[in-house]
DNA sequence: GAATTAACCTGATCGC
DNA sequence: TGCGATCAGGTTAATT
């Protein structure tokens, strides 16, 4: 699930449990994730405040009063859930919009750290295939950490537009689809909403990336189109809640309903919904992945 | 140097 | 019902 809307949903879900909150102890129930934690990872944390609870790409960073950033990413099978004691009566209180939070309940196989706030939550990260990653950085060091030192701009910016886009992919030679899943060309986009900014813009994933940047590194109007539909389809998608493939969910267990709006993606075999396309979407592999598309009106 | 592939790890699903 | 093969949202190291 975790590309920029879906991190952006915890983000969200999130917030309202940690900033201003204080962790009280924090608790690692395995030693790794996809990298070790750091040995004085619980004791950088514990007696810290949470300042403010941000994104940037698809990195949380808790930014805490100690100075030092709490880094994590929730690789591809991350999530977090918020848990109040039942004590405090809170069960079902709203959380946001339609959001409800957890009653503290046991723990579950893939829960691997937990946060216990002076709030009263409980905020505990699950991740079976443990891609996730937890790391604290002074937050002077942040920008030039080797992680967010390459990250591309944030597609949602308004600093990002075809002007910054084109400087990107002139001369790329790579798919449009694998230039748009590079991280340093943007930050956030996932296989997901490439393949469903690819279709509203009505690119093929096929399409060499140079060509959308005319002589110059002039962008050409298909990559103005390319920009506005990337903007679009995020915006949509977090408006959603995000997008919820097999199991996963929202920090208050709701599930997010942006699949229901899909274009391309798993679609493989139905009509194409561009209107007056009678295509169909097929499925093929670039780069190792599915790619979902329509070959009658992506060119 | 750019582009592609393999690897990390577990769980769900599908076909037999 | 059980078993093996296949595939999955991300990142990165290794290879072409």
């Amino acid at each position: 699930m975790p590309e920029l809307p879906e991190v952006e949903t915890v983000r969200r879900g999130l917030a309202p449990a940690m900033e201003g909150a204080r962790f009280v102890s924090v608790e690692l129930r395995r030693p790794d994730l996809r990298r070790p934690f750091p040995n004085d990872f619980c004791q950088r944390l514990e007696g810290t405040t949470v300042a403010a609870l941000k994104r940037r790409a698809k990195y949380l960073l808790a930014e805490l009063s100690s100075g030092d950033v709490l880094l994590m990413h929730l690789g591809m099978s991350g999530s977090f859930r918020v848990e109040l004691p039942a004590t405090a009566g809170r069960e079902g209180a709203s959380l946001s919009p339609g959001g409800y939070y957890h009653a503290r309940s046991e723990t579950k196989a893939h829960d691997h750290v937990v946060f216990s706030m002076s709030s009263g939550a409980r905020l505990v990260f699950n991740d079976p295939r443990r891609f996730g990653l937890m790391l604290i950085v002074p937050a002077a060091d942040l920008h030039d950490h080797p992680l967010m030192r390459e990250v591309g701009p944030e597609p949602l910016d308004p600093s990002f537009d075809a002007a910054r886009l084109a400087l990107a992919l002139a001369g790329k030679a790579a798919p449009l689809k694998a230039a748009l899943l590079d991280q340093t060309v943007v930050a956030g986009l996932g296989n997901i909403y490439v393949c469903e900014a690819l279709h509203l813009s009505h690119l093929s994933p096929r399409r060499k990336a140079g060509t959308l940047v005319a002589r110059g590194g002039v962008p050409t109007p298909r990559l103005v189109a390319l920009v506005e539909a990337v903007k679009a389809v995020l915006a949509d998608a977090i408006e959603a809640g995000g997008s919820s493939l097999r199991d996963h969910r929202q920090t208050d267990g709701t599930l997010g309903l942006f699949q229901h709006r899909f274009r391309a993606y798993d679609r493989e075999g139905e009509p194409c919904v561009t209107p007056g396309c009678a295509g169909t979407v097929r499925r093929i592999v670039q780069s190792g992945r599915s790619t979902f598309f329509c070959p009658v009106c992506q060119k």
